[in-house]
DNA sequence: TTGAAAGCGCTAACAA
DNA sequence: TTGTTAGCGCTTTCAA
C-alpha cells in the first residue's frame, strides 16, 4: 500500500506537504503549482489511496461503533429490507450510535466471510441466515468481538429467536378450526433446524386429530419455486376425487406463497373457496395485503427481532455481557383473504 | 472515550498488560488472576470499548476501501435489494476489494447524514435517491473523497443515469401502437427531475398524435397509494361513457402498479382486456413476473447501473478521475400480461 | 508476571 | 514555501 511517506520519499518533499496537497489545501497553504503537480503525479503513479483508519484515528472523533450484519448474499430479496428497516428504526428509537455495515456471505461459507479484516474493522457481528455448518463453525471458534445470532439457537452466543413450534401449530390450528382435512406443505430444503420444527409441529397437530397424511412438496424458496410446486399439486389432485384432494396449504415463505397464488389463479382454483392458504410471513406486510388474494400469514416479528438484536448487542458491548441467553418472540396469525380467521 | 491508557492509569498496570488481558491472552502470557480481574472490572466500570480504527491501523492489514452507499431510509423496500445485489455481483465479477457500508438517510436531509465522521470513515460515496435540495447541497459543497451520483445529473460529479426521455416515450409508444386513446398516469410527487421528464415525455408522445388529454393521478409511492389511485380512476370512469374512460395506465413504480392491479381485480376490471397497464419497473423482475396479471414494464437497468457506479468509483479512487462525466443506460420494454407487445 | 519503547498512517502546530 | 515533531489508540517485541 502506498502511503504519504512513500510519496514524500519519491518526490523529495516532506510528508506534511504531501498531506496538504492531497487534501486539496494547497491554495490555503501557498504550495507552489510545481510542487502540487509533482505530488499529484506521484500519487497517481504510485497508486496512492488514503488510509481512512489512520485519518479517523488522527481525527479524534468520538469512537463510533461499527456493527456488521452478515446476511445471505443470495435470494430472499424480500427479507433484508424488512430486517434492515427494523434495525434502522431501532437505531433511531433507542439512540444507539452505531454504524451499520452489511456483509453479504454465502450461506454455508460464513467462515470465508469472517476474515481477520472484518473482525478488526467491526465492534460486533449480527449473524443472520446461518446454516448448520455455519453454526458449527461459530460454536467451535472464539471471536474477539461480540456476536449476536439471529433466529438460531446456540449455547455459546446470545441469540434472538422466534418460537418455531408456535409457528407450525398456529397455522395448523387455523386450518383445523375450519374443519380442513387434506393439508399440504410447500417448503424448501430446510437449511436450519427451525424450519423442520415448524413443519413437524404443523404435521403433529394434524396427527393429533387423526389426520396422518400431511403431504410435503419441496421446491426452491422463490416465486418460481412456489409456482411450480402449486402446479404439481394441481396436477396430482386432478387425478383424485374432490374429497381427497388438498384443501389447505402451508407455504414456508412469502416467496413460495406468491408464486403458488399465481399458479392457482391461472388454473381457476379459487382461494380461499377451493383451497385455503397460509404463509409463514417473512415478507413486507404491505405486499401480503395487496396480493391477489391478500395473504394470510403467521407473521414473523422480524422488526421486533431486529430491535432485540441491537439491544442485545448494545448490552454485549457496553456491559461485557456475552452470556448465551436467548430472547424468544412469538409469531401471530394475521387473517386475510387467503384464509379467514 | 475510554482507552486502554485510561484503564492502565486507573489500575496502575501498563497499557500492554491491559491490552493482553482485554484481548483474552491472559493465559498465554501468564497474567495473574488478580490482575485480570482488576483490569476487567476497570474496563467495565469505565465503559471501555476498543477503537477499531487503531486496531486496524496497527494490524498492517492491506488498506481495504470502504464505499458508503447513501440510501433513502424510507419506503421503497423493493429497490434497495435490487441495487444492492447489483453492487455485490459487480464486486465479485470485477474483483473489486471494497467493503460496502449502507448509510440510510432521509431524502431532503442528506446534509445531516454526511458528517465529518462518515466522510472520514469512507473512501467514496455512492449517493442514491437524492432530492433536488440534496443535489443543491452536493453541488455547493466540496468533499474530500470521491462521490458518484446514481440516477441524477450533475455538473460537478460523475453520475450514472438512465435515459428518462426514453422511459416515457417507450411506454407511450407501446400504448399508441395498440391504438389506445385515453391514457392515465399514476405517479407520486416528483422528488427528482427525471420523474417529470418521464411523465412529460409520455404526454408529449400522445400530444403528437393529437391526444391532448393525459390524466394524472398523484398518490403515494406505495402499494396502498397505487390501490387508492386506481379506485379513484374507477370511480370517475364509472361516470363516463365506455369510450371516454381510460384504456391505458402508466404507473410510475412497481409499488404503485401492484397496488393498482389489486384494485382493478377487486372491481372486476380485467387487465389487459379492459385496460392495459405498464409500470416503470423498479422492482425485482421475479415479482413482476408473478403478479396477477404479470406486469409489463419499462425495465430500469438497476443492476447494470449499480455495476457502473462501482466501476466509476474505482476509476475515481485509482486514477484520481473526478471529472463530472455521465454514463447513461437505456430502459427496455418487457412485455408481459398487463400489456402485450 | 509485568513494563518500556517503537511504530502503524496521518495531520496540526510550530519552526524555518 | 516547506519541514520537524508529536501524538491519535493499539500491539508487539524485548527487557526486567
Amino acid at each position: 500500500m502506498t502511503t504519504i511517506k512513500d510519496i514524500a520519499k519519491y518526490t523529495e518533499f516532506s510528508a506534511s506537504t504531501v498531506s496538504i496537497v492531497l487534501r486539496g489545501l494547497s491554495e490555503k497553504r501557498n504550495i507552489s503549482k510545481e510542487t502540487q503537480q509533482k505530488i499529484q503525479d506521484a500519487a497517481m503513479k504510485l497508486g496512492y489511496t488514503p488510509n481512512m483508519q489512520s485519518k479517523l484515528l488522527r481525527s479524534n472523533l468520538p469512537n463510533m461503533h461499527i456493527i456488521t450484519l452478515f446476511w445471505d448474499a443470495n435470494a430472499r430479496q424480500y427479507i433484508l429490507p424488512r430486517f434492515f428497516k427494523g434495525l434502522q428504526d431501532s437505531l433511531i428509537r433507542n439512540g444507539y450510535r452505531y454504524e451499520l455495515q452489511i456483509m453479504p456471505y454465502n450461506v454455508g461459507h460464513l467462515k470465508d466471510a469472517i476474515t481477520k479484516r472484518t473482525l478488526m474493522g467491526s465492534n460486533g457481528f449480527i449473524i443472520c441466515n446461518a446454516s448448520e455448518e455455519d453454526m458449527a463453525y461459530l460454536e467451535s471458534n472464539d471471536f474477539p468481538i461480540p456476536l449476536v445470532i439471529y433466529n438460531r439457537y446456540s449455547h455459546k452466543y446470545p441469540t434472538i429467536n422466534m418460537n418455531d413450534y408456535d409457528i407450525g401449530s398456529t397455522a395448523a390450528d387455523v386450518f383445523i378450526g375450519h374443519g380442513l382435512q387434506h393439508p399440504v406443505i410447500i417448503t424448501s430444503k430446510a437449511d436450519f433446524n427451525g424450519m423442520s420444527i415448524r413443519e413437524n409441529m404443523f404435521r403433529y397437530r394434524f396427527n393429533e386429530i387423526g389426520i396422518k397424511d400431511v403431504k410435503t412438496v419441496i421446491t426452491d424458496d422463490t416465486l418460481m419455486g412456489g409456482y411450480k410446486a402449486a402446479l404439481k399439486i394441481i396436477a396430482s389432485s386432478n387425478k383424485k376425487s374432490q374429497e381427497s384432494s388438498p384443501d389447505c396449504i402451508l407455504c414456508a415463505s412469502d416467496n413460495i406463497a406468491f408464486g403458488a397464488l399465481k399458479a392457482f389463479h391461472e388454473n381457476g382454483i379459487h382461494i380461499p373457496d377451493r383451497l385455503k392458504l397460509i404463509s409463514i410471513g417473512n415478507g413486507p406486510s404491505e405486499q401480503e395485503e395487496f396480493s391477489i388474494p391478500s395473504l394470510s400469514v403467521v407473521n414473523l416479528p422480524m422488526e421486533e427481532m431486529a430491535d432485540a438484536c441491537l439491544s442485545r448487542m448494545s448490552k454485549a458491548i457496553n456491559d461485557f455481557d456475552l452470556s448465551p441467553d436467548s430472547k424468544e418472540f412469538k409469531a401471530t396469525f394475521v387473517a386475510r383473504e387467503s384464509c379467514p380467521e
